[in-house]
DNA sequence: TTCCATGTTCCGCA
DNA sequence: TTGCGGAACATGGA
């Protein structure tokens, strides 16, 4: 579950859960997940301390711990967050387990272990370190910026919305989505979109984001209109009744609808 | 068995 | 030199 609305659940689910508990220890911890970070290091930061805030940026999350410092985590493809109090509640794949002074827990399942979590002094230097873009949900809601930031690029207009440099936030998911509702054909190249056309894009994707993350539609709980319930080779188009199509673009298999994405 | 999967990183090519 | 796209990565489910 991890594009930008999947993540802003996350952050709402961390902070419903588990701010202000005194962190007891780490009593999990796979450390191919961690990323500049040792077990026995990160155990000692955190133990006796408490999560007193969280932010999201992109596809990332940061909690705050008291002293200084912020625990930074990734989803990977297949990582999510779950707190519980009894073993029999607890998730497959766990890959890092905080225990709170409470006997409650927190875990962090990874099954593809493509997650990774790690430490950073401030959100600020991760972006700049990792050249992340502007968060996406903010980019998108200003369509001039967002315009500015795309423009001159030579590539497809997908591979675009999902490089992290440009903006952070949009992965393959969430990609098909908005260039289904923007009626763009995913390998249309981004040097092809008059400045109308980019700036129809960024009001559609600053919109298909918030109802996302109005609804909580994580995995499920879509609009029925939208590509994605029905996001499979085959099946009609609730636009145009045209068949779902399936096309790589940029690496990543992408589902579109040829009826009516042809701008 | 084979293919596929919401992630990023790395490498080769224009 | 820069940026793009494809392959690789790890693991499990259909």
């Amino acid at each position: 579950m991890p594009e930008l609305p999947d993540v802003q659940m996350c952050k709402e689910y961390f902070d419903a859960t588990s701010l202000k508990k005194e962190i007891a220890g780490i009593d999990r911890c796979d450390r191919r997940l961690l990323n500049n970070i040792s077990p026995r290091g990160l155990k000692s930061r955190l133990s006796g301390r408490s999560f007193s805030e969280m932010r999201r940026y992109g596809k990332y999350l940061f909690a705050r711990f008291a002293g200084k410092g912020y625990l930074f985590l990734h989803f990977g493809m297949t990582g999510f967050l779950k707190a519980y109090r009894k073993e029999e509640n607890a998730p497959a794949h766990i890959g890092i387990r905080i225990r709170f002074a409470d006997n409650t827990f927190l875990a962090f399942s990874c099954c593809r272990r493509l997650g990774h979590i790690g430490i950073t002094g401030t959100v600020e230097d991760f972006v700049r370190a990792r050249q992340l873009g502007p968060d996406a949900l903010t980019l998108t809601r200003n369509r001039t910026a967002f315009a500015d930031r795309m423009g001159g690029r030579r590539g497809s207009t997908k591979g675009a919305l999902m490089n992290q440099k440009i903006m952070a936030g949009i992965g393959n998911i969430y990609a098909d989505e908005i260039l289904f509702q923007a009626g763009l054909h995913p390998a249309k190249k981004v040097s092809e979109l008059e400045e109308d056309q980019l700036h129809a894009l960024a009001d559609t994707a600053a919109r298909i984001l918030e109802t996302a993350i109005q609804r909580r539609a994580g995995a499920k709980g879509w609009p029925a209109r939208w590509l994605l319930p029905r996001r499979e080779e085959g099946r009609s188009c609730p636009r145009c009744s045209d068949i779902i199509r399936r096309m790589k673009v940029s690496g990543r298999n992408g589902y579109f609808c040829p009826g009516h994405q042809k701008g």
